[in-house]
RNA sequence: GCACCCGUAGUCUAACGGAUAGAACGUAGGCCUCCGACGCCUUUGAUGCAGGUUCGAUUCCUGUCGGGUGCACCA
């Protein structure tokens, strides 16, 4: 099925052709002037020019075309020449029940769907996620998903900081506390234990212990250095203790991100492409893109159109040593070799877009990419504090995920807890799903590209543009659906009927929006878009709602006309919120 | 110094070049013998400034002021 406004456009088009004019003027837009008409065209100003005529006089023409069309109520030129249009209740009502019938409420699928890899999370091992880590997560799950019910086939890669000094770091670390290990026992051969000699409370504290030590004590950094170094030639002993600080650290990432119910598909990392970058950088050489400037292998990526400076992409540093932008390349490397993505993603702070300019530039003229391959760095603005200044804990530190969802888990909490009715197991199940939708609804709603301010206040309020009025709306759909089936009402093979009043029908022309509105997300990347949508969506709901008593309505077509139009509001924001990343409960 | 991004009501935020710039919070008021009042309705109030392109500019261009950020061996 087509979009609600392509068959609008349609119509307007063929009356525009019929009249004289170029089809492609006949296209339709939801009206700015919801008090004039539901929706409008401008074609009749935007053709003015060229057929040297008064806009009024070919909008007239068109509406002539239109006295009997079977999607339009009625359509009226007004001064200067625009088109008011209004939707014919038949048409509307049939386009809902096709959208009732379709899983996808109308959206059309790709003809060949892309194999996008997203690229988000980013943490590091062996450090604990904090607030910097929190808007990746929450944007980058939020893409992924739609990416993927838009039908394309869909990877999230977490892209771990998994190697490098910080690993030589809690290494050398580990030995001055516990030389007597067997990892460090260079004469062992034998097989190595399976517990780790740490906990992940512990490997926690030994990072900034040690990341600290190794700042005033040269001595300390060299021994990390050569630790980095023997970990990275293999050497038996260390590349064991690397796995224990592995698997302890991501057995504790998984934990936390699945609080946030962020997963990945891929749990790739740094280390994962180490092996690969002597070729990349030999080859990267050899075709004479590589070259040394000031001691460190660099590729020029500045281009004669540019207005600004790009400084070169440097490959290897003078050192010889890899940096972030080789493992970057390096995984692209990876990704095409095993995956040959159509398209990849990145989920980073918005003060890398020079960073990434350099290493998509990079990478297309090493050709490490197919000339087609889109690499798209999605860059967002930083999380604030009421003060309007990158968000601290009280004492000036950073924050640590965990605690700023305790904290507003604890904040939904008191407000659940006040409900007569729930349990304190159901209150707190119920305040962490709610609270959940209030910081990711708090974040998602805004551009990505743009700062925002965390207000727990404002996110945790059932009333405005909140994720927990989206849920609250949910809640009460699902409460009168329920009620409905106590009274015996039936479910199967209902269909939507014609609005009968203003407040219905503009509930359904908002859900007609869905598709368009998707399909603009999806380009766009943007999850914001839904947002906006559903908080639209819910208004119109709860204003339906107040205008009809649906329960105690006597006549029965009519009333299982208004369920069927409930569960397909219901359906379509349940869709919306996976798409977001969260989750309504039964009650709240 | 050079470059990039952003300036919209008291606060927070939206708008393929289209009509009277749309919401939210806040303010001031109204609506429960009725499906969840954690709701609904009404009220107030904004495009930093100056030019230009256009029939029409929050949107595009130029300048200017203000804020943020970035400019190779950190990620």
């Amino acid at each position: 099925m087509d979009k609600f406004l392509n068959l609008i456009s349609e119509e307007m088009k063929k009356a525009f052709e019929a009249a004289g004019y170029q089809a492609d003027l006949g296209k339709v837009t939801i009206s700015n002037r919801p008090d004039l008409c539901e929706y409008q065209c401008n074609g009749a100003m935007a053709g003015a020019k060229q057929y040297h005529k008064a806009p009024i006089m070919i909008a007239n023409e068109v509406v002539e075309k239109l006295q009997d069309s079977a999607v339009f109520a009625d359509v009226s030129a007004v001064m200067p020449g625009f088109l008011n249009l209004n939707i014919k209740e038949a048409f509307l009502q049939s386009y809902l029940n096709e959208m009732c019938q379709d899983e996808k409420f109308g959206l059309a699928m790709p003809e060949k769907p892309q194999k996008i890899i997203v690229d988000y999370g980013g943490p590091n091992v062996a450090k604990p996620l904090h607030v910097g880590h929190l808007r990746s997560a929450i944007i980058g799950e939020s893409i992924k998903r739609i990416c993927r019910y838009a039908g394309h086939e869909v990877l999230g890669d977490i892209h771990l900081g998994d190697w490098g000094l910080q690993m030589g770091l809690i290494v050398t670390e580990l030995k001055k506390r516990q030389p007597e290990l067997l990892y460090f026992d260079a004469t062992y051969d034998g097989e190595y234990p399976n517990e780790a000699p740490f906990t992940i409370s512990e490997l926690e504290e030994i990072y900034p212990t040690a990341s600290a030590k190794s700042k005033e004590d040269p001595a300390y950094k060299a021994e990390a250095m050569e630790a980095t170094g023997k970990l990275q030639s293999g050497v038996r002993g260390y590349r064991a203790l690397w796995q224990h600080i592995m698997s302890v650290s991501v057995a504790d990432l998984k934990k936390n991100y699945s609080a946030l119910n962020v997963d990945f598909d891929l749990w790739k990392g740094e280390s994962d492409v180490h092996d690969l970058i002597p070729a990349m950088v030999e080859k990267m050489k050899k075709d004479g893109f590589a070259h040394e400037s000031e001691g460190a292998l660099v590729v020029d990526v500045k281009e004669e159109t540019d207005t600004k400076e790009i400084p070169p992409c440097m490959i290897l540093k003078s050192d010889g040593a890899a940096l972030y932008n080789t493992t970057d390349l390096a995984t692209i490397v990876d990704r095409m070799e095993n995956y040959r993505p159509d398209s990849m993603i990145y989920l980073a702070d918005k003060r890398q877009d020079l960073y990434f300019e350099q290493v998509f530039r990079c990478a297309r003229k090493t050709g490490l990419v197919k000339p087609e391959t889109k690499l798209l760095h999605i860059g967002f603005g930083t999380m604030n504090g009421k003060d309007g200044k990158p968000f601290k804990t009280r004492e000036g530190g950073v924050m640590r995920l965990e605690n700023l969802i305790r904290g507003i888990n604890e904040e939904m909490h008191r407000k659940i807890a006040d409900n007569k009715s729930m349990g304190e197991e159901e209150a707190k199940e119920t305040s962490e799903v709610v609270a959940l939708s209030a910081l990711k609804y708090g974040d998602l709603s805004n551009q990505a590209s743009k700062d925002y301010i965390f207000d727990i206040d404002r996110f945790t309020s059932f009333e405005g543009d909140t994720g927990p009025y989206i849920l609250y709306t949910i809640v009460r759909i699902k409460s009168i659906l329920n009620k409905y089936k106590e009274q015996g009402g039936k479910i199967d093979g209902i269909q939507i009927r014609e609005a009968v009043n203003a407040a219905e029908k503009d509930l359904m022309l908002q859900i007609t929006g869905f598709n368009a509105m998707l399909e603009a997300a999806f380009e766009e990347a943007a999850p914001h878009r839904i947002c906006a949508y559903i908080y639209d969506l819910a208004n119109a709901f709860n204003h339906f709602y107040h205008e009809t008593k649906i329960l105690t309505e006597e006549e029965k077509e009519k009333q299982a006309g208004w369920i069927a139009l409930l569960m397909l509001t219901k359906r379509i924001l349940e869709t919306c919120i996976d798409l977001l990343g969260f989750s309504a409960p039964e009650r709240m």
